[in-house]
DNA sequence: TTGTAAGCCATACAGCGTAAGGTTGGAGCG
DNA sequence: CGCTCCAACCTTACGCTGTATGGCTTACAA
């Protein structure tokens, strides 16, 4: 309360924090278009300008939020310390980008923003470096650390790029069209009902994005432990 | 000429593939954010509102945009013709992403674009099933094919989901500022030093984007494999 | 009491996507 | 020819965005 030493105050004080925890609020409840500067002032109590006296301009909102939220990342990891020498490296690894997936499923919208920074904040730059870490507790050069990072691309934060989230077709409700849209693609059309007949009745969709995330997940550190046993 | 029957023409008639090749035009030479109405009706000689007579909104041209470069991929490897069975499926698909890729790096803004659209176009869901055929004349079930395709994910497409282009710090240049981060991100700053020396002179930065492509894409293509095996 | 500075507000501007309605010129037909 | 019709195109305007600029208010130090 006094550690600031300004605060006698009527309204809770305009800060950085107050400012960027309410931007992840924002987009949580609206999606990430619902973060503008005058709804956040609004929500704030503050004109939309006041805002620019804790925080350079959007784009350091937005670095600000990612940040903000590999924080919860942490928390939710208890830290992020790095296994010892020798250690289950890649069950280590596991757990802590599906811990990370977990944060990502609350902000959904997080991924495209991620997708637009360049250059990572302290708390983001830490959790890297943790997987680094993760990665080097098993022996693995750091060449092939490298490669394994890039292998793994935007899976290492807890998400992997996917393209909408309806099956694969167009969309639209047209039978006709639709009809002919499978005439076209005839490989896609056979692989939908064979996969979506198998699982008839599945959670998010037709695909357990859990499940294929997980998948995908295992593969690529299998190929990194393979790779690592050959050099 | 005569086909349309309409045109005895000062101007070339505006149309609807006009306006998406010159929106590819304008995002190819000025960045993503350069694609705005007011611009492509400039660059086409027309007033803004005018394209809207043949496309029924930005979001339609994106669209369109998406497929009309998947038609490039689609030229580039002279029609999306699945391979025989038993055939080489491995080679195949890894020669078409590829391609896939050599695209992309044309259009560096089409990644961006294509996570922000919901459902495929006809060439784009043409060529996703182009993959699907490849993987199926290796005698893959289509239950393994889907869960490829998710381990994949933007792969697929040609491009994988990086973070920026710099290599893994703030990005920023106080020499003392980066140092404090390097004393925080210990594991990170040890990678990048080592990986820096062992490959001084590279391309791109200090990583070599498309050995990184390709060392990922093997890795889950190898996995695929693997899983085929098994089950 | 007065000076200084931080925090907040009001106004304004250029640019965005696009709704609504007006203008124009050529095709089809009596 | 004259008439209608309609697609293509243009004009204007609206609400929204991020943010530059400058003024006001309040708290504290001297």
């Amino acid at each position: 309360m006094s550690t600031t030493g300004q605060v006698t105050g009527r309204r809770a004080p305009l800060t950085r924090d107050r400012v960027l925890r309410t931007a992840v609020d924002l987009a949580d409840s609206g999606g990430i278009d619902a973060l503008t500067i005058r709804r956040l002032g609004e929500q704030l109590g503050v004109e939309a300008m006041s805002v620019y006296h804790h925080v350079a301009n959007k784009e350091a909102i937005l670095d600000g939020v990612v940040d903000l939220v590999f924080g919860e990342v942490e928390a939710a990891l208890g830290g992020f310390a790095v296994p010892g020498r020798d250690a289950e490296w890649k069950a280590a690894l596991r757990a802590r980008i599906l811990a990370a997936r977990q944060v990502m499923v609350r902000h959904p919208w997080l991924p495209g923003v991620m997708d637009s920074r360049h250059g990572l904040g302290l708390t983001t730059a830490r959790y890297v470096d943790s997987v680094v870490g993760t990665l080097r507790s098993g022996g693995l050069s750091y060449d092939l650390i490298h490669h394994a990072m890039h292998a793994l691309g935007s899976r290492m934060f807890g998400f992997s790029q996917e393209l909408g989230e309806t099956g694969g077709d167009d969309g639209q409700g047209d039978p006709a069209e639709l009809a002919q849209m499978a005439a076209q693609v005839p490989h896609l059309a056979e692989m939908l009902s064979v996969v979506r007949h198998d699982d008839p009745e599945s959670t998010l969709g037709w695909c357990d994005d859990q499940f294929e995330f997980e998948f995908g997940l295992d593969l690529i550190l299998d190929g990194i432990e393979r790779a690592g046993h050959r050099g």
